[in-house]
DNA sequence: GTGAAAGCGCTAACAC
DNA sequence: GTGTTAGCGCTTTCAC
């Protein structure tokens, strides 16, 4: 077993509360202080988190659940959403929950029982609102005021890019993407198609259900068929993009398409083509998912909604 | 403040020891158990974790250290190793060291602290030998007999590789990738290669250094330019494959140019083309990395070194 | 089978 | 500025 606060009292000749105040930047004297470092430092002290967790009753955890950590964009929210907590003095426990509604519950339970102090809960589940005094944010997702949602700017971000191509003179937009079944402002990408065509004059064409990761390819293949007179798709995500583009260059599509992609994060690895995309500011986002889950979790007002502003990349797809 | 134990125990009116029991399945009569349980049920009571911790000195969490966990192989492997853990019953903490050896000091410092039990430790760092009492795991790399390391088939899987791209006529094969600077199962892929090229009786292209994540394009740049001769590449990562790739293409590169790739988990968003790739099987060696570790945690006996199978998988660029 | 009691390591009144 | 003390919620001897 390890050295506690008393070994280090007693070799400093102080009382513990004295140990524990150096510890917490509470008044020590000059030289209290300069014993009390000198004990910790030749004991090897580490100061043991249990006690403090069971006192202060904090584990200076917070939690974070997505449905699949290796996709990319979730791999990336996560490395950021370390980074940050890690700065913030948190750890960052994670759990995929393979979209299944039991492991997400449980997770949710895991603030219940203190094991974590607050929860960031990506999820495409259906929930009811939660207990508002819960420590809990999300991205993307919309369960209510009591549930503060980090997001980018969506609809902005769809109406200009299929502005852009409207000028570029594009005039038979295809839609695809996976349809979240809950209040998300993922929709808004949808919203924002549907008005920009409505606003130039252009047909619609759309492939939007409830598709689970993995099944991009065959969806691609489906409307890329479906429809041949396309000059231009937009994909709600990288990885929709990357399978339309597959499935245009096997079966030789008649024409000349054009891509755009939401989410930007696969261009780290893959820039085979270069994508145009609308990239997520996933750095931005993650600090304020952790700012505000921390602002929750000491109590202070926080927003309801936060909206981060994307950048439009222009690549070889356009 | 959550109920305790011991509300729970006068409800139920027994006392809290053997409401304890009951939680921890000792031996409690059928009318206790009935009456505790319903109490449990009534409160809601969820049983307060720090309490346990601090008494049992265990927090039932493991750490993860990886150089980035947005990297597609250290998601995928994150992943599998966060369900293995918990379906042990164990939660997961992950660090991104971003390479970063402050970052992974501080990381190794949590076990010592107590606020995990174990760790597993990714790193390309170099560390003198740890403390053998500790719970730790590695994957691909040596440390010594005192730290377990899971690793692939790295030397067989890669002198298969060659061969096969021999028999099927090539007589120019590079290789390529990020060579570890300290003692790594993976650099048995470089002596693979160099032992198959000595029996096969063929001359070796080789492009092996200190390479950072994200310089893959800048060095298969280099790497085809300074060689135009070659039939064949042997990758030592997807991320070197997907770069290689791409460059050929751009440069026109002279010959038709066969890929082989290690690793293959980039093929679960990538399959355009499809590369031939050695898989390596994450479910299995993040099984056997969670269950090694808590054997270790439980002081039981473990191998110093296990190594799983993994797959070839031709594809189209071979 | 059950209860009383000790104690895990820590923090924070409170009194001095 | 410092020490004494109580207690966070839990598990686990030890008697009975």
């Amino acid at each position: 077993m390890g050295k506690t606060i008393v070994d280090i009292a007693k070799i400093a000749n102080v009382s513990k509360s004295t140990v524990s105040r150096y510890l917490n930047n509470g008044y020590v004297s000059k030289e209290a202080q300069e014993r009390i470092k000198q004990a910790i430092e030749s004991e090897n002290y580490e100061q043991n988190s249990f006690g403090r967790m069971l006192k202060l009753n904090r584990s200076f955890a917070i939690a974070l659940c997505v449905p699949m950590i290796s996709h990319p964009f979730f791999a990336k929210i996560t490395e950021e959403i370390e980074n940050c907590a890690y700065e913030f003095g948190y750890k960052l426990l994670v759990t995929d929950s393979d979209n299944n509604r039991a492991r997400e519950e449980e997770f949710i339970r895991m603030v219940y029982k203190n094991q974590v102090d607050g929860i960031i809960f990506i999820t495409h589940n259906k929930y009811e609102c939660f207990d508002s005094s819960l420590p809990i944010v999300t991205i993307d997702r919309l369960f209510g005021d009591n549930v503060p949602c980090i997001t980018s700017d969506n609809y902005n971000a769809t109406y200009n890019a299929i502005k852009y191509l409207f000028e570029k003179g594009c005039h038979n937009i295809g839609f695809i993407g996976g349809r979240p079944l809950v209040n998300s402002e993922v929709l808004e990408r949808y919203h924002a198609y549907l008005d920009a065509c409505k606003d130039f004059g252009l047909q619609t064409y759309v492939s939007y259900g409830d598709f689970r990761h993995g099944e991009e390819y065959t969806h691609s293949n489906e409307f890329l068929h479906k429809y041949t007179n396309l000059d231009a798709v937009f994909a709600t995500s990288d990885t929709f993009g990357f399978t339309i583009y597959r499935v245009a260059t096997e079966m030789k599509y008649p024409q000349q398409l054009k891509i755009i992609t939401y989410d930007g994060c696969m261009s780290d690895w893959i820039q085979n083509p270069a994508f145009t995309t609308i990239r997520q500011d996933l750095k931005s986002m993650a600090f304020k998912v952790v700012d505000t889950l921390i602002k929750r979790i000491n109590k202070k007002q926080v927003e309801s909604k936060i909206v981060v502003p994307t950048e439009f990349i222009i690549g070889e797809t356009t």
